[in-house]
DNA sequence: TTGTACGCGTTATCAT
DNA sequence: ATGATAACGCGTACAA
C-alpha cells in the first residue's frame, strides 16, 4: 500500500510538484480549474502529505507547542478547549505535548520547536527552577502558566496565581473561623512546588492569627502513592485520625486531595462541618459534587489561559505587553468549612 | 543560538557528517574516543537534531501512535502510565496525539503514521463505525482498546469489555434489590456510543425480570451540557427529581454522571441508598471517595492495556494471536446501593 | 574506522 | 499560471 508520493500526484495529473503544492497549500497564483482536479486526483488516490517534509522545508509554521507536565491532572482538564478556541480564533494550530515526570520540559521543548517550526510554546504545570537561563535557548517566544513561582523577579513571560497569598487567604478564612488547630496536607519537600509555596501562605496565616506553628499538624504525602491524589489523602487522613492529634479543620493543597480526606472523616464517622472542617485548593468543579461540597480557593483557569494566548501572541507579533501576570483567585466558601468546635 | 546542524557539528570537530551520525545513534563501528569527543562537542554547542529530517530519512523507528479521542475523559487517567510502562519494557516509545472530538482518527492516524514511520497504532475511546473500511488504509498494525461496539465481526483488533452485558449485570444486580423502578441516565441517542450499548443492557435486564419498560425513566444528558460529566448528570436529576416522576434506584451509564445524580438527591435531602440506590458504570477510584461511594462496573484498565499492546506486538512481529479480546469487568458493590423501598 | 555523496518528500525560488 | 530545480537536515550506501 500507498507510499504515493507528490510526484505521483504530479504524475497522474500531468503537471509538476510545484503546482501540485500549491493546490494543496491554497496558493493565490493557480488556476482554479487545475487546482480543483488535482484536489481531486489527491481525493481518490488518498495521498497524504508527509509532514516530516513539510516541516523540514517550511520556513515557518502557525503552530503554537502545548507542553504539560503532568497530563492527567484534573486541574488542566478543560483548558484545551479555552486553548483550542483561543488559538484557532487567532489562525493558530497547537499541537500537545506530554512532559514526562522526569523528563526536562526545555529539551522536549527544543526538540518540538525545531521539529515543527513552532512560533510559540505555552508550558502548562511544573514549576520554575533555580536556573532558568535553560530557557533562554529557546528561540521562540513561550509563557508559563500556571506554573509555582517564588519571586517574580525569576520568571518572565508568567501568568499564574500567587499560590503563598491564595493559600493565605484560605487558611486566614479558617482562622476567622475559630479554627486554632489546622492540619494542613501538603506535598513532600521539593524546592518551590506548590505545595511548599502553600504552605508557607499556611505558616503566614497562622503567624497573622497569633497561632503557635505546631509541627504535628503539618502531615505530608506518602511518596508511595500518588502525588496530589485522593488516595493519598484518604491515608494521610487515616494516618491522623489514628494518631490522636487533636484539630478541628484540614487544610489540603490541593482539590483531590481534600476530597480523600473528606471522605476519611465521614467513613470514621466524623461529621464535616460539624466536627471538622475541610478546605481543598484550586477550584475544581468536583468540588461541588461533593457531598458537603467542599470549600476551595478558586483559580481563574478561563481567564489564565486567555492571558497566557494574548501574552504569547503579543510577543510573537513583537508587541509590548505586561510579562507577569499575577491572577486573584476567588475563595469559594462551600459547605465542608464552619465554625470550630468550642474546645 | 540555534540553526545549527550536523554539518558545523562536524566541522567543529573535523570530522565527517556520517562520524556525527554515528555518535548519536550508537552505531557500533565507531572510536570510542572520537564518539566522546563528538558527543562531548554535542553538548556544549546544544546542538539538538531535527526530527523532521530524522523521520523522514530513518526507515523504520520503534514508535506507536497513542490515539485518544477525548483526552481528558476521567477514565483514561492512569492509562498513559501503563502504556508508557508496556512499552517502554519493549523498547518501544510512544507519541501521544489527540484527537479532537470531531475530528476523524483514521485521518489524523494515516498522518503520523506517515510523518512518524510508526510501527503500529492504538486507538483509544470514541467507536466503532459503520464502515470500518477507511482502517483498512492505515499501512501499520492497529488495535482498537475500549471503544464501543456492537457485533464482534465488525470489529477486528478489538480489546473492550461487552458493555451491553456489564450494564445487564448491574441493572440485573439492581432487581436483586426489589427495585422495579429504574431510572437511566444515558447519552442522547447517537449510532453505536457506549451510552446507547449500555442503554440495550438497561432494556434486557428489565426484561429479564418482568418489569414492563417505562420510557418516563430514562433520561438523556444534556445536549448543552458536557457529555458524561458530572454537572449533566447533576441537571438531569433535579429536573427527574421536579418532575415527581417515581422511582427507587438511578443508573448512570458513567461515574460520573452517577456522582452528580448523587449530589442532587443528597442536596434534595434524600438518602442513598436508604431512599434511592444510585449506580456507576467504569470503576473510577473517584467512586470510593464519594460518600456514600458508589456501587459501579469496574472496568479492568490495566489488563486491557497489558492485552492492547501484547496483541499490537504481536501483531507488529506477525505472530499469530487472537484478535479480539472482551473483557470481563466486575461488578463493584459500594455503599450507594441497597434493597428498594417497599413502595 | 572514517569520509563522500546521494536521496528522503516537500516547499521556495526562479525561470518561463 | 506553471515547471524545473535547489534546498531543508539527516542517515546510510559505498568507497577509502
Amino acid at each position: 500500500m500507498s507510499d504515493i508520493t507528490i510526484k505521483d500526484i504530479a504524475k497522474i495529473c500531468g503537471v509538476g510538484v510545484s503546482t501540485v503544492s500549491r493546490a494543496m497549500n491554497n496558493h493565490p497564483d493557480i488556476n482554479p480549474a487545475t487546482k480543483e482536479r488535482i484536489m481531486q486526483i489527491i481525493e481518490e488516490h488518498n495521498y497524504i502529505p508527509n509532514n516530516s517534509a513539510r516541516n523540514l522545508k517550511r520556513t515557518e509554521s502557525n503552530t503554537i507547542g502545548l507542553l504539560m507536565k503532568g497530563i492527567g491532572n484534573p486541574f488542566f482538564q478543560g483548558m484545551f478547549d479555552f486553548f483550542e478556541e483561543m488559538l484557532s480564533r487567532k489562525n493558530f494550530s497547537f499541537v500537545l505535548q506530554r512532559v514526562g515526570f522526569d523528563e526536562d520540559e526545555v529539551n522536549v521543548a527544543l526538540e518540538l520547536e525545531k521539529e515543527k517550526k513552532l512560533k510559540g510554546i505555552i508550558f502548562l504545570g511544573g514549576q520554575i527552577r533555580e536556573d532558568m537561563k535553560a530557557f533562554d535557548m529557546l528561540s521562540v517566544p513561550y509563557v508559563l502558566c500556571t506554573v509555582g513561582w517564588k519571586e517574580e523577579r525569576q520568571a518572565p513571560n508568567l501568568v499564574a496565581i500567587d499560590d503563598r497569598k491564595e493559600s493565605f487567604k484560605m487558611v486566614d478564612y479558617l482562622c476567622s473561623l475559630g479554627h486554632r488547630r489546622i492540619v494542613i496536607i501538603t506535598s513532600a519537600e521539593e524546592e518551590m512546588s506548590v505545595g511548599n509555596l502553600r504552605y508557607e501562605g499556611y505558616r503566614q496565616a497562622l503567624d497573622k492569627n497569633g497561632i503557635p506553628f505546631d509541627p504535628s499538624l503539618v502531615c505530608f504525602m506518602k511518596p508511595e502513592l500518588e502525588s496530589f491524589s485522593a488516595e493519598n489523602g484518604y491515608a494521610v487522613t487515616q494516618e491522623l485520625l489514628a494518631s490522636g492529634t487533636e484539630f478541628t479543620a484540614i487544610f489540603a493543597v490541593s482539590d483531590m486531595v481534600a476530597i480523600g480526606a473528606g471522605k476519611a472523616l465521614l467513613e470514621a464517622g466524623k461529621r464535616i462541618p460539624q466536627d471538622y472542617s475541610v478546605a481543598g485548593f484550586d477550584g475544581l468543579s468536583l468540588t461541588h459534587f461533593f457531598h458537603p461540597s467542599i470549600t476551595t480557593i478558586h483559580q481563574p483557569r478561563e481567564e489564565m489561559v486567555k492571558a497566557a494566548v494574548k501574552m504569547l501572541l503579543d510577543m510573537i507579533d513583537g508587541r509590548d505587553c505586561r510579562r507577569i501576570q499575577i491572577f486573584e483567585a476567588q475563595l469559594e466558601i462551600q459547605e465542608s468549612t464552619g465554625k470550630a468546635k468550642a474546645s
